[in-house]
DNA sequence: GCCTAAAGGTAAAACGTTTTACTAAACATT
DNA sequence: AATGTTTAGTAAAACGTTTTACCTTTAGGC
């Protein structure tokens, strides 16, 4: 800006006007030419941390996933990167791996960036820190796929108590009568709250409940893959299964793999999530899908006008998204 | 710092100082103690715009991947991370689309950011485009899963062509004689070198080729799969089908299902890029399966080296790292 | 011709660091 | 006692913006 400033022998102060738009009523349309053109011209960018230490904002955005390496949230994470990058926004993603003292590790390291503002996806046990992160440290804070009832804040969820009665009664259609869940034990509201649809839809159907929770960090492994066998040997009875997540599926799918069980003759089964592998499966798996691009849609634009109406502070962002039951072959036609 | 200094009358140079580790033969050991005990209690932290401002570095590095939603992407996004952050870096993700001018309009976009450092994945035709970021922006550029030989660089890839050809001679070796390659129309080199491993593999058995090569914007679409459908249909000789990534592994299975073909009675195939799909799918798929793992520590490590030893040349990074050959039902037992 | 308001513009402080060049005291050496 | 050296520390400039408060010129109204 100097140089632009020794150059064209016009004032720095107005060549920030001009660059920030803020030239209106204040220099003659000449001058603001004159500048732009030759910004133009030498491609010149401001220095966004000079920006940055003067203005206190950052331009930046942290995307807080479970596991940004999960296809439902790296979806997400693009589809937001485009209209974050359109705004002007950069976005850092990080992982938690739903684990609390990660969650906090980072947004410690956060803390010394100016981020302007959070969108992020609460490990188990992370109310208060929450609370404290948006109340008493009053940064600007999304939460996805998680809701409190214990303090007003902004979030994009989803619909998971409907749609876990809805699955389950689509299974007991098929003529399945003693359909388990397989899910998380969680507190984390999408988790519960399909729990919750589940046993619902069961208590209507008044049929019998056959529910399995594994641990977080045991979805993937041996041990979870070990319980899910358990449950289906201990209880031959079932014939139909609803699984809280596509990771839990794909376990679960393994382990029907290694049993003379057949998909849907035996056992009728439904997942959330959609992924390719569902698709592709034979027979092919009806899911839950959750609506990603509309639910990184709102997401984005939700935490880009909090970020605008900041001042004003004119309630909060809230949104719940439905999502589509795909009915493929997994549990009768 | 300011206040720092006014509360214990210490001046702020000696609390840089301390700060930045800079201390030693300069501050005595009783005001060391003192000015980090005062920072661990007030829990200051120093502000990076300022920092960066001043130094002109920002912790920053640019992961610039062909689509951060891509499952391998995105896991070798996850494990950069870690290690980025455990040193004190952060990473911004984007996603090019292999587009040229979505590259070269992200890179326009951090020519204002002190970013420290880009990984990146060029897409097709960035040859010239990389040269000058690298040799007239001198910007430290660590090159993802192709190289150049038409000018020095570093990089990180994998060992293609000799996987591709091995590949083949496995679909050759379970009695197939009529292999065929669907790969991507592209000048890259991961992907021309599996075309040519393809190629040099048939030469020595002595078969003949097909070659099947999308456009790299159809290969999910309609379109791709059609074509891939048509080479079926034209050439009911073809027994076997080495595809060069996974994605169109994935298209090509959705369009095997529609015909009456058998895996791998009818049709032996291999795929590169492991993915849960291919594992679960019946039969299980073989694949040429990319040490992500491996990928990714390289992939940062190497940023992080080169980043340090910047001043002294030292050369560049190159590594070429081995991918595994994943032998499942797909192609013979 | 005088006064006022608007238009067009600028100087300088501030944001929070790092780093250079400097000082002052203490100590050691001759 | 004079000199040099080490130790412990600091003042102030610089990084590149934004923004406040101010100044000057011109035009318009009477």
């Amino acid at each position: 800006m100097k140089d632009i400033s020794r150059e064209l022998g016009i004032s720095i102060t107005t060549i920030s006007f001009i660059i920030n738009n803020k030239a209106e009523k204040k220099v003659s349309k000449k001058v603001i030419k004159r500048v732009e053109d030759y910004i133009e011209k030498v491609g010149y960018k401001p220095n966004s941390s000079a920006q940055s230490l003067r203005t206190g904002k950052s331009k930046t955005i942290v995307f807080m996933a479970e596991d940004i390496s999960d296809p439902f949230f790296s979806a997400i994470a693009k589809q937001m990167e485009e209209i974050a990058f359109d705004n002007g926004y950069k976005i850092i993603y990080c992982s938690t791996e739903n684990k609390k003292e990660r969650a906090l590790e980072l947004l410690e390291l956060f803390k010394d960036r100016q981020v302007d503002a959070f969108i992020i996806t609460p490990p188990e046990d992370f109310e208060e820190d929450l609370k404290k992160l948006i109340y008493t440290e009053h940064q600007t804070v999304m939460v996805f796929d998680r809701y409190y009832d214990t303090f007003e804040h902004n979030y994009v969820v989803l619909e998971n108590f409907k749609r876990a009665q809805q699955a389950t009664e689509e299974i007991f259609r098929s003529g399945k009568r003693n359909i388990a869940f397989i899910g998380i034990d969680s507190q984390l509201s999408p988790l519960y709250q399909r729990l919750a649809g589940y046993k619902h839809a069961i208590e209507e159907l008044g049929t019998k409940e056959h529910v399995l929770l594994l641990k977080f960090d045991k979805i993937k492994s041996k041990e979870g893959m070990e319980q899910i066998k358990k449950l289906l040997d201990d209880n031959p009875e079932i014939d139909g299964i609803l699984f809280a997540t596509n990771s839990l599926a794909i376990s679960g799918l393994r382990v029907i793999k290694t049993t003379t069980l057949n998909i849907p003759e035996d056992l009728g089964i439904i997942s959330f999530d959609d992924r390719d592998v569902f698709e592709l499966y034979f027979p092919p798996i009806s899911v839950v899908a959750q609506p990603v691009s509309e639910l990184a849609n709102e997401l984005i634009k939700g935490t880009l006008k909090v970020l605008k109406s900041k001042s004003k502070e004119k309630g909060y962002f809230q949104k719940v998204l439905p999502p589509t039951l795909i009915r493929r072959e997994s549990c009768g036609k």
